[in-house]
Formats: structure tokens, sequence, C-alpha cells
DNA sequence: TAATAAAGCTAACGAACATTAGCTTATCAA
DNA sequence: TTGATAAGCTAATGTTCGTTAGCTTTATTA
């Protein structure tokens, strides 16, 4: 039932993506695009009716995977709700490990990380991007860790109010240092470093508050 | 000795900048700008000699602002280090109020607010802005905290090392607010309320930890 | 094997772009 | 009053862009 992707059209997809990604949509040229791939621009229109229409391929393909991760991490926030031990027993190495493969995975996918720069650089022109960016950015993780946060306080004297204040000051420190890395690759293992500290910091602060 | 700068010279300045700040340079064409301005666009070559050269004199324009601003906040820094008292005696309330007030000028200030989305929407393509946005919003705020939280930290039992997580920890909330009302203005109350109880967890969770 | 469709190519078109040439008008000093 | 300069304008130029037309070739299918 669902339809075979050609290989030829998959690569203009994802070549264009990187082009989108460094210069928005407007400076890339279609003629770039197929230099990119190895072909001749007016053979990209075997496969897409018009640039607009490469650039909307892109946002569908993101939704869909954004769409399947978020139903996996559906899946694991379920499960940690009901399974999970309780903040101070998971471990502070774990919660490190867990916060750097996520910045990991963020920086070095290569869809995730191009299609968030490309939601950087078009952010202020195009609405529907500015709402999807602030989601994906900022809304959804604010809201999953404060759910987290929140099911770890019940037992404790962290009130659900301050459990939004948590996960920003938790999940700002990160996203920060990952739109660095953005910017300088070269400055991973600094950001690696730091990440290691502030979590370490935050189980330390947030622990002894409860004792 | 100082050259008068022509009233009109000086709104192409701001309008290109505005138009650079949404959709970058490139897609900017010299009839928008000279549009806003509300000329013709060969008439603007009587005052730039090319749209590169507005994008330069932009850039200027922005690094003298800065440099004064970084002058004054040195005297200021220096005069903190000597007379300010204490964290726990500054007072959260005024904390708080001088976060809210640093967040509020740099969303409100139409130069710093537009040439930061500026810099947001060019970062990737320009190794320079690449550099200067990551000391203007990164490094430089970073260190100048870190300082602060250092000195403070010299009577107590922080250690040098941690004023820099510190300073993470501090800045990147507001700094990730301030980026989401880029976004989305209306969310400025629910910013400023966040960076309140930020600002309030901050100092209870780092003078909970002396006692 | 013959017919069809898919996917590449070159050539060309019309629109939009940055920039230049050259004109007009107003300001202002000599 | 005259001459020059500044700052606007229209018209035009050469380039680049997205897109289309129409051809060739290869692979698939009847």
């Amino acid at each position: 039932m669902t339809q075979q992707i050609s290989p030829t059209k998959q690569r203009i997809l994802s070549e264009a993506l990187t082009l989108f990604a460094v210069k928005g949509y407007e400076p890339v040229t279609v003629a770039a695009i197929a230099e990119a791939v190895g072909i001749k621009a007016p053979s990209l229109y075997k496969h897409y009716k018009s640039k607009r229409d490469i650039f909307d391929a892109i946002l569908t393909e993101m939704k869909t995977r954004y769409q399947r991760q978020a139903a996996s991490m559906q899946m694991n926030g379920t499960d940690a709700a009901r399974d999970t031990p309780l903040f101070a027993d998971i471990g502070e190495e774990s919660l490190i490990e867990m916060s750097k493969g996520l910045f990991l995975y963020f920086l070095h996918d290569d869809f995730a990380c191009k299609f968030r720069k490309m939601l950087t650089v078009e952010q202020y022109q195009n609405a529907g991007l500015s709402a999807l960016y602030t989601k994906q950015y900022f809304d959804d993780p604010i809201d999953y860790q404060s759910m987290l946060f929140g099911l770890l306080g019940k037992t404790d004297t962290l009130v659900a109010e301050n459990a939004r204040i948590m996960a920003l000051q938790f999940y700002a420190p990160v996203f920060l240092l990952l739109t660095l890395c953005d910017r300088h690759p070269n400055r991973e293992e600094e950001a690696l470093r730091l990440i290691e500290q502030h979590v370490r910091q935050f189980a330390r602060l947030y622990q002894g508050e409860r004792s």
C-alpha cells in the first residue's frame, strides 16, 4: 500500500535539506540542489513539481519522523511513570548518560540536526515553522520533563508548580549547549563536560533540598 | 570630527535591519528596502554603494553599540566587585528585577532585538556572524556571570569551577525564554512569570546549600 | 519484439534581481 | 545670481532564477 520512494527522490530531499539548513529556503537555487544530487536542474521536475514542493515534502517527512518518535517516547514515558524508581534511585550517573545521549543524538542525527537548523533560520518568516519550532524544542520537552519531575515530586515536598521550573532549569542549559555546538562542532567536548557538571549539580541541589 | 549621518541614510539602515531580521540577507531585495524607506531602489545608491555595503554598515553600527555597552558593563562590573554586598544580601527581589529588566531590554530594544534575530537567521552561512553570536549570547554572558558568581562564592564553599555551572544554570533559562518570546511576543507574560519563579528557585537552591 | 513509461538531457522563456546611466530638482555657498 | 552638490527619479542592462518544452535513452511490460 505504501508507495516505494525512488532513491533519487530521496536524495533530492536529503541534499535540499542540507542546503536549506545552512542558507534557508529562498537563497538555495534548484540548480544547487540538482548539482548536489548529481543531475541537472530540469531533471528535478521529474520528481517534484516545484521547489516549494520539495520543501513541503521535507516538512511532511519530519512530521512523520517526529510522530513516530513521540509515540515511542509516549510508551517510554508511560513505562517510566509505572516502573521507574524515584529520582534519587535512578542514580546520578545514569541521568548523566541519558542527558549526554539525548544531546548527542540531537546533535549528530543527520535529519534531526539539519531540520533543527532549518527551523532556526526560517522561524521568523513562516508562522507554521515558528509554531513547530516552539512545540518541538520548548513546549514538548518542557511538558514531558515537567511530567517526569512532577511524578518524582509527588511523594516529596515539591509542588507541581515547581516541576515546570525544574524542567526549565534542567532542559535550558542542555539546549543552549546544543545550539552552541550547532555553530561550533569543535566545542562538543567542552559542552559534554558542562552537561555532566550541570546534571551533577542539578541532582545535588534538588536532592539536597529534600533532606 | 565625527561625520553627521543623513536621516535617510539612517532610515535605510533601520529598515534594512528590520527586513534582514526576518528573512535574512539574501531574500531581501533592495527594492523592498527602498519601499520601506519611501524611495525608489536606485536612490539607495546615493547613500550606499551596494546592498552588501548596507549590511556591513549594520554590522559596524552593532559593534559600536556593543562596545559602548560592554564598556559601561565593565564599569558596573568593577564597581560591583568592589562595592556590592554578597549574593544573599542583594536580596532575591532585586535579583528578580534585574533579570526581568535585562530580559525586557533585550526583548524590546529595537536594535538589539532585530540584530539578534538577524544573527540567528544568518549564523550558519557566515562564520563571522556565527562567532559574533556565540560571543554575544554565550561566552560573554557566561564569562561575566561566572565572574560575579565566582566573587560571591569566594567566602563560601563554592569552588571556582562551579561558578561557570551556576552561570549556565542561571543564564540558559532566561535566554531560552527570550528566544521563545522572539517567536511568540504574546507569551511574554508567561515568560516573565517563569523567570521570576526560576530566579526565586535558583536563589533558594544556592542559598540553601550554604547553610 | 514492440510499446510504454521513467528519468535524464539541452535549449529557451519570462520574471525578478542588483546595479548603472543619465535626467531633474532643490539647497546653498560664492 | 550663478554654479555646484545632494538626492531623488525613470529607463535600461546584464545576470540569475524557477520553470517548461521537447528530445533521447533506458528499463519494463504486453
